[in-house]
DNA sequence: TGTCCACTGGAAGGGAGGGCTT
DNA sequence: AAGCCCTCCCTTCCAGTGGACA
């Protein structure tokens, strides 16, 4: 008989019981360990809804894998299952890292209301004001709760303000049928200081906090989670115990956890073990670490990766602590030397702070005195792992081989 | 104590690219 | 086709600044 080169991984049984994704931290399952009390406290708020009321506007604050977007996507279910009773209320989630401008918001919100095709509100086109007012106009076409919630909503104030959030929590005023309430998570308190104050107390009419979870409790979801998705005996306790250990470590991080879990079971798949061990745990957290960083570097525009890539062979020669004038002179070089258009400094100043806040690099503002005030840059990643995302891209691919002049400090 | 360096980072605005309306 | 709107990426301009040095 033939043999094929996938023969080996098809005939082996997946290590996994049925569905891999009840490890994805987007899995609900029927009962969320240790969120009982903010379950029944959010339940109680929207419970309004379900006579018709408007329910409160509720923030809900937590690090990330504290079950926030779990809870509230939990409850989302529970109201589905009731819907045939009480069919008039629209549970819209909406993830504000990717919908992130005022257009967007409503755009997206207003469509969910619509039905038939050639009435869709454009993704651009229309001045803001007109998709508002659709979106009320199609909200108040019937009697109905609409709970909308915007999760990671920090990150469309920081981008686009606090307008849209204004409008939506004034909504209720233009409305004769609907009801509006909103529901914002985030995962920064402070945000609320960078909102007008009459948006503040009306969209923080309730707020919530979830607490990170201790590695007991990690413990608990992973347990669950492996009793779904494993026969008996492929997972050890140890394993389970070292996976909620190390993302305790990581503020109990739930998601952590059960990334970890699963790639240590996808490892060990690879690998045609049988058992998931520690051993893969540890391997799994070292991928994560390095994929997460890997991919933001991979996903980065072509003038932040010269950028990036000046700072990094001015490492290689042993430049430690460049300024940002140093990262200028040496990017002009490669955008010379790879044919692209030079930026000014004063957006690459922005790009080294964008490349900063990404953390791949290291950007502090020091004063050397007379020697001036400027930003003193440091690499934070592994450069040789660097240098090769950076090397696969196809614009740097062409100066692979360029050295620019670079100047040696002298130690 | 004042000077002065090498920037920082805010503000304003241009213009390209998406698309709608008339 | 002309006239809008919105967002993104960038430029231009510039007041402001921490601290070593004279």
């Amino acid at each position: 008989m033939e043999s094929n080169i996938f023969d080996a991984y098809i005939q082996t049984k997946s290590i996994f019981k049925k569905d891999r994704d009840i490890l994805r931290p987007s899995y609900i399952p029927e009962r969320l360990p240790h969120r009982d009390e903010e379950i029944k406290q959010l339940a109680s708020i929207l419970s309004t809804a379900l006579r018709g009321e408007r329910p409160s506007n509720v923030l809900l604050f937590g690090k990330t894998g504290t079950g926030k977007t779990a809870t509230v996507n939990y409850l989302g279910l529970e109201i589905e299952k009731t819907r045939s009773k009480l069919s008039n209320i629209s549970y819209i989630y909406m993830n504000c890292e990717i919908v992130d401008t005022q257009y967007g918001v409503l755009q997206n919100i207003g469509n969910r209301f619509i039905d038939k095709f050639d009435e869709r509100i454009p993704f651009t086109g229309w001045p803001t004001e007109r998709v508002y007012n659709t979106l009320r106009e199609k909200i108040d076409e019937k009697k109905r709760v609409v709970v909308i919630i915007l999760d990671e909503v920090d990150k469309l104030v920081y981008k686009s303000g606090d307008d849209v959030l204004y409008h939506l929590s004034k909504i209720n005023d233009d409305l004769i049928n609907a009801k509006v309430s909103m529901i914002g998570i985030s995962n920064d308190l402070k945000f609320t200081d960078f909102l007008d104050p009459r948006v503040r107390s009306r969209l923080g009419e309730e707020k919530m906090v979830f607490p990170p979870y201790n590695a007991d409790q990690l413990k608990d979801i992973l347990t669950q989670r492996v009793s779904l998705a494993f026969d008996s005996g492929i997972v050890d306790p140890s394993t389970i115990s070292l996976c909620a250990a190390l993302a305790a470590q990581e503020h109990g991080d739930a998601r952590r956890a059960l990334d970890l879990l699963r790639i240590a079971a996808e490892i060990a798949e690879r690998n045609q073990e049988r058992k998931i061990t520690e051993h893969h745990v540890y391997k799994a957290n070292n991928r994560i670490e390095l994929d997460c960083v890997c991919e933001t570097i991979r996903t980065l525009p072509t003038q932040s990766k010269l950028v990036l890539l000046g700072i990094i062979l001015n490492e290689e020669v042993g430049n430690h602590k460049l300024t940002t004038g140093d990262v200028y002179t040496t990017y002009k070089q490669l955008c010379r030397s790879a044919s692209i258009t030079i930026l000014t400094q004063r957006r690459i100043t922005d790009l080294i702070s964008e490349l900063d806040m990404l953390g791949i690099i290291n950007a502090r503002v020091k004063s050397f005195g007379r020697g001036g005030r400027t930003k003193e840059i440091q690499v934070s990643v592994s450069p040789f792992e660097t240098k090769k995302v950076l090397e696969r891209d196809e614009i740097l691919m062409q100066i692979k081989n360029c050295r620019p002049k670079l100047q040696t400090t002298l130690i």
